[in-house]
DNA sequence: GTTGACTCCGAAATCGCTTTCGGTTTAGCG
DNA sequence: CGCTAAACCGAAAGCGATTTCGGAGTCAAC
């Protein structure tokens, strides 16, 4: 028993090719006996249409494609995983796959994703990790191929993109460290030209701004990358300034968790000497000592929305409809706290070198 | 200026569309000469075959699927990126792509596979988290489909697989326990019926025979699932034993981080009053307190190999001759130490008490 | 000047499905 | 009972590539 085609199937049930496709696809000019009886000799014989043959036919290759952000497999690993569940969750409702692509350069990944528009293998493209102004972005619509961005870029008026407002994530964690008395916040920003980083660095000024704090340049340093490394590596700057801050803004969970380990060194104790407040929402910052308090996002969910956008500008609507900006929460677990009055961090302070 | 086809390549080449083909599937019978005026106009123009058309006509998919885990994108996340990342690459080299297949449950699990299998759309499958008895891979040889499996199955003589001798492992950890002095050795094991869990179970219980200890099942508890949490909890249960472990062996890494919390509630010191490895080598072990001793594993290597393995197996080659087994390594970091004398404990617990 | 062996390319079939178009049947209705 | 419209299905033309087969040329050798 090979595997049966429509026209095997179409034999066995002395109908011709056409009608059994068109009971098959629902067409309405199908009897919805003979339908019936189509659809139950399909059922049985295990038919499965050939994928190719039919996008060929449709002209729809009915498959999204990811490009894997470059080189960003390592950094934000637990992100992806989430990612993916929900574009291909929200994609298999729809029997739509999702296609991956890698690539080992940015020049790559700009052939990548003509390679993929031009060759009719996926009819949408997801994008993460924008940057401020980005290249793969330009090409695409340059293509007019249909695709949606996780995160936007400076101009992103006229394409379809979800991101977290993550400007106003850390605006409002600024204020909320502010409220809680502190006044020398620092920020551990992120490497690079992706656009978030830029963002979360402005609703961190903005913050201070708002709170009434100058702006100390000093107290803003760049995590060489988004690993714990370099996260303990800015934190270890920030606490050999004259004055270290006693509240500090990070970039991303894992650079929050390495701050944390700096601050260990440092024989300070964090949520109590120094607030630390990370970004991104990962489970196990619950694990860190003490639990990272951070800006909870839902990514999963995120996933989901994405796919449905972007099937949505698939099928012809409007990529300015598909514009959405989502709120990050405040997850507060324990590294956040009221600033220590001066006084107590001496007598801490002597106690500890003692 | 629209998508170039192979007829209007043809046409602007004064050439016909089989010798066009021919040319740039660099088939023998074209001379040298129009080979490269054509591939010359190829570039030129930006001309990508349909993949559609050509998967059709070559009844090759050029493309292999991976099933995400059931359920698992949560507890595997880090791992799973590396292996996409692995295969990904892998297969991008030989201009193959990477379908990402997602499921609700096992039984849909098995009809999303059937579905891939039939419909032309990939020529392979790799699978993970085999189970001792896996329906899928039954399967799949029923299909008589090229598959690859990132872990074994009980009876696993006649398919391709890659997998981590985790029982080799855990015999070896054990056993490294032992050396250290520890002689009661706990096992935190993982939940269902995935093989490898078997087989770490397997490895613990003979490295306690090869070191001459006795198997005491109140030492084996199973985690709920793979999360902290149910580390977290199957710790206290052995912690509340009469007779605690000294030393505790755990099926991953997350649960391992879970026991540590388990330990420091207790008022313990992982390393120091109680050992303790997991297994995986996540990155971020090294950012628990204190740093998780623990089995490591390539596994982005691993997603290489099993792409690569995958492609041979496609290409006609026989399952049998792809089956590895690849060895962990044992990565010391703190919390792996020699037991504490009795004496000194006790001193150490009255100061604790204090 | 044939013959024969090579080169190199064109013509046409094929892959398996979709979809338009038109032709029978059947049903509805007076 | 006949006529028109609707209901239903068959035939055939693509979709855009690949691949087999055979036929023109070209050139050397006899």
């Amino acid at each position: 028993m090979k595997k049966p085609s429509l026209k095997s199937l179409s034999e066995t049930l002395q109908l011709s090719e056409g009608t059994v496709s068109r009971a098959l696809n629902n067409y309405p000019d199908i009897s919805p006996s003979t339908r019936k009886r189509v659809k139950q000799a399909a059922e049985l014989l295990g038919y499965r249409p050939n994928s190719n043959a039919r996008r060929l036919a449709t002209g729809k290759a009915e498959c999204v494609g990811y490009i894997l952000p470059w080189r960003a497999a390592h950094i934000s690993e637990p992100l992806l995983a989430e990612l993916l569940d929900g574009l291909s969750t929200a994609l298999g409702a729809r029997q739509w796959d999702l296609l991956l692509a890698s690539a080992d350069s940015p020049e790559e990944e700009l052939a990548t994703i003509s390679k993929l528009a031009n060759s009719n293998r996926v009819s949408g493209i997801v994008l993460s990790r924008t940057e401020k102004n980005d290249r793969r972005v330009a090409l695409l619509k340059k293509l007019d191929f249909p695709f949606v961005t996780h995160g936007r870029t400076e101009d992103c008026a006229d394409f379809a993109w979800l991101d977290i407002d993550s400007e106003k994530a850390f605006r409002d964690a600024t204020l909320h460290l502010a409220s809680l008395g502190h006044r020398r916040i620092a920020h551990i920003r992120g490497p690079g030209d992706i656009y978030s980083f830029a963002l979360r660095q402005k609703g961190y000024q903005d913050g201070l701004e708002q709170a009434g704090l100058a702006l100390d340049p000093v107290l803003v340093t760049t995590s060489p990358d988004l690993s714990h490394k370099g996260g303990q590596q800015a934190m270890r700057l920030l606490l050999a300034l004259a004055q270290p801050p006693t509240a500090v803004l990070c970039v991303s969970d894992m650079v929050a968790i390495g701050a944390l380990q700096a601050i260990h060194e440092a024989g300070l104790t964090p949520g109590r000497d120094i607030s630390v407040i990370g970004y991104d929402g990962l489970p196990f910052g619950e694990l860190a000592h003490p639990p990272l308090s951070t800006l909870d996002q839902p990514v999963k969910e995120a996933g989901q929305k994405i796919a449905e956008m972007l099937l949505a500008v698939i099928d012809g609507d409007d990529p300015k409809n598909q514009q959405f900006l989502w709120e990050a929460r405040l997850n507060r677990r324990a590294t956040d706290g009221p600033r220590l009055p001066a006084e107590e961090k001496q007598s801490l302070e002597t106690k500890g070198e003692k």
